[in-house]
DNA sequence: AGCACGCCGACT
DNA sequence: GTCGGCGTGCTC
């Protein structure tokens, strides 16, 4: 560690990133001094006000003091020279996603870096760094030193798979890997990984995932195959230390596979060649705080930066899906991506037939069909699994009175508090808000307060009702396990619950959509989606593409293990409930049709001039009053008139959100449109400072905050 | 964002 | 009489 700097020397200039929002009125980088010249990407520790801060230094060719008051200027306190400087990629990358996604520079690049960084003693991190080159049995970059790892054989490809593989490595842009479940695109993933290690021996590989506690299979089996590499992960779930380790370990070269969620996509990896978005079309690939980034969109443009300047060593990137966003699919279509196609299943296992119920035939409230009901007793009796989809934990989503007009509503949120049977509680599954259950109806003293709707609680409870009598292959009767968000609080209970499962403990799976991502359950034959109208009608227009994706991946779920389903002589079926049975949407999933189903809806949204046809992005504004939060919105939208690229724009009136209230705030958006994504950077950019400016506003009094999403996923 | 300073309500 | 609410202002 450098001492400061002493008052008699030189002094230079040097910009520092520290965490300051856009907004704060400081610019992108501040000044220090130092008694010399640092590398931009040096960590540094400076002061702050009263504060001590880590920051990064910056770019900032030929900088100078002019403009800053002498005695403005302070000194940089400590230097961490121990770790390299972030690289220029890295940078870029950091400077990108700032300037995309509408954040100050610090905002991105501090919490790109882990979090421990921030508050680390020097001393402590130059015994970690010592701790860990011990343990990589090297300082730096020296693969052939690491540990070795037992190497597991890998397993011969398809002709399917070995045609993919090979085209995505001839490919000179992006490529698309749109394989049906089941069709071996780990395999690929395994293999583009391999070959790229083995042929250059400094290169590093990124495998981001969408939640990686959903898919511990896949960690497993990259862990296993290239331990003797150097293997981490990256995501939320590890603790601060480990996070911190992980990302030394990348950002030193000495782990040259990372494997993460989208946080992921910010590692450091000094020789990057190679990324793999597995399940690319997934949601939570988009970050819903902070800056709202698309670990997906920006894997595109990391490769694209790490790629400049380099003609034989380009980094590739590999988008993976069985169900592809609309984005992606209309990037393949022009060409900008290259589609590879995996139609078939390896073992050659067919995906389960569809089963329509039309609910308008069904006895009046039943929740599950008879014929439903009859077939997974079946599947039990000859030693089958089945699962059941429902996207609701809980008892019932509302309880209601039956005299008067009482639901049970959040106290802070405009939401309703679901009833959850097993403690007896109203919980708000928005702000956490938790309560007993009224013993008689708080407005009018009735004593007839009900349940209205479904949860998978419930369910579970009337499936043993109507599997009563029913009996699994060795005559017990028969057991059902359901797996949501409460059922699996503790941890390692999912990891438990899963296992027994396979060890076929339970006869039937109840869940939410967490069951659906990624396990390979070798018994089961029949998935159930009991109620998933909601995902036809939604006013979010993304829904269809949600659901559609949904019931395929669950569907994938079923008939994993071919010698299974021949030895049994099963049958293998996605049962669908559904009201609506003449829906397109269930004629493209009964085709397993994905190309068709998505043509329909690129077509939908190019009539309505809808993404990926037109730009999106959405200002929220949470206040104390609805009115304040439109009022900032309205007022920064008129300001907003005579800026740059305005007149290529659609803004909309300010509106409140969907869950208007939250936690007692109030919450209002509005969406800008346009077809030139320019334009709507531009005008952004140019906007932050009106948005600012409105706050002080008489209007907007009581405005909370406010934030903008580019690219948003829901409206 | 933090963290200060600064001015008005319910408590030992 | 204080503790504490959050409004406004500043940080290289």
């Amino acid at each position: 560690m450098t001492e400061p700097a002493d008052s008699t020397g030189d002094l230079i200039p040097l910009a520092v990133v520290v965490t300051t929002p856009a907004y704060s009125g400081l610019g992108p980088a501040l000044t220090y001094v130092h008694d010399r010249a640092l590398e931009p990407g040096t960590l540094v520790r400076v002061p702050l006000g009263k504060r001590e801060l880590l920051g990064l230094v910056w770019d900032a060719p030929g900088l100078s003091l002019e403009g800053l008051e002498p005695g403005q200027v302070r000194p940089v306190l400590q230097v961490l020279d121990a770790i390299p400087p972030l690289n220029a990629n890295w940078r870029g990358l950091a400077s990108f996603a700032a300037r995309y996604y509408q954040r100050s520079l610090g905002e991105v690049a501090l919490a790109a870096l882990p979090p421990q960084l921030r508050d680390l003693q020097p001393e402590q991190l130059a015994r970690k760094l010592k701790r860990l080159a011990k343990a990589a049995g090297t300082e730096h970059l020296a693969p052939e030193s690491v540990p070795m790892g037992e190497a597991t054989t890998a397993p011969g490809l398809s002709p399917e798979q070995a045609e993919s593989l090979q085209r995505f490595q001839q490919a000179d842009r992006p490529a698309l890997l749109f394989g049906t479940t089941g069709s071996g695109k780990t395999e690929v993933y395994l293999r583009a990984v391999q070959d790229l290690l083995e042929q250059d021996t400094l290169a590093q590989a990124l495998i981001m995932v969408p939640e990686i506690n959903l898919t511990p299979q896949l960690e497993a089996r990259f862990t296993e195959r290239f331990a003797r590499w150097g293997v981490v992960s990256l995501h939320s779930g590890l603790t601060p230390a480990q996070r911190l380790d992980h990302w030394l370990l990348a950002h030193q070269g000495q782990a040259r596979i990372v494997l993460g969620t989208r946080m992921a996509i910010f590692a450091s990896l000094p020789r990057l060649r190679l990324i793999v978005v597995d399940e690319e079309h997934d949601p939570s690939y988009k970050s819903q705080e902070g800056a709202r980034y698309s670990a997906r969109d920006l894997a595109i443009y990391r490769a694209r930066l790490e790629s400049q300047g380099r003609a034989s060593s380009h980094c590739r990137v590999l988008l993976g899906s069985a169900t592809p966003s609309l984005e992606s699919w209309r990037a393949a279509e022009l060409g900008r991506y290259l589609r590879l196609d995996m139609p078939q299943r390896i073992g050659g296992g067919a995906l389960p037939r569809l089963r329509l119920v039309d609910m308008n035939h069904q006895p009046k409230q039943c929740v599950i069909a008879p014929p439903l009901v009859s077939a997974i007793a079946e599947r039990a009796a000859r030693g089958e699994q089945s699962m059941i989809l429902l996207n609701r934990r809980g008892y019932a989503p509302v309880l209601a009175c039956h005299a008067c007009r009482w639901k049970s509503d959040c106290p802070h949120c405009s939401a309703h508090a679901v009833f959850h049977k097993i403690d007896r509680t109203l919980r708000c599954h928005h702000c956490g808000h938790s309560s007993r259950v009224p013993y008689a109806c708080p407005d009018c003293g009735n004593l007839d307060i009900a349940p209205v709707g479904r949860g998978t609680e419930q369910l579970e409870e009337q499936l043993a009702g109507l599997l009563a009598d029913a009996r699994r292959a060795d005559g017990g009767p028969i057991r059902v396990l359901r797996l949501d968000a409460d059922s699996t609080r503790a941890k390692g209970s999912l990891e438990q619950r899963l296992g027994q499962m396979h060890e076929g403990e339970f006869d039937l799976l109840v869940g939410t959509q967490m069951i659906a991502k990624g396990h390979d359950f070798r018994r089961i034959t029949l998935v159930a989606a009991v109620n998933p109208d909601g995902g036809l009608f939604a006013s979010d227009y993304r829904a269809p593409e949600r659901l559609f994706a949904l019931l395929l991946q669950a569907a994938g779920r079923a008939g994993r293990d071919a010698e299974f389903v021949a030895a049994q002589g099963a049958a293998v079926e996605l049962w669908v409930q559904t009201w609506y049975p003449a829906h397109p949407l269930f004629a493209a999933l009964a085709r397993q049709d994905y190309p068709a189903f998505a043509t329909q809806q690129l077509q939908e949204r190019e009539a309505a001039l809808m993404p990926p046809y037109s730009f999106q992005a959405l200002v929220r504004a949470e206040a104390r009053t609805q009115e304040a939060a439109q009022a900032l919105l309205n007022l920064a939208a008129q300001a907003g008139e005579p800026l740059p690229g305005r007149q290529h724009l659609t803004l909309y009136p300010a509106v409140p959100m969907a869950i208007q209230r939250l936690a007692n705030v109030e919450r209002a958006q509005l969406l800008i449109e346009s077809d030139s994504r320019p334009a709507l950077q531009a005008f952004l950019t140019a906007w932050q400072e009106q948005l600012q400016l409105a706050r002080s506003q008489p209007e907007a009094k009581g405005v909370l905050r406010w934030a903008i999403d580019v690219d948003p996923l829901a409206i």
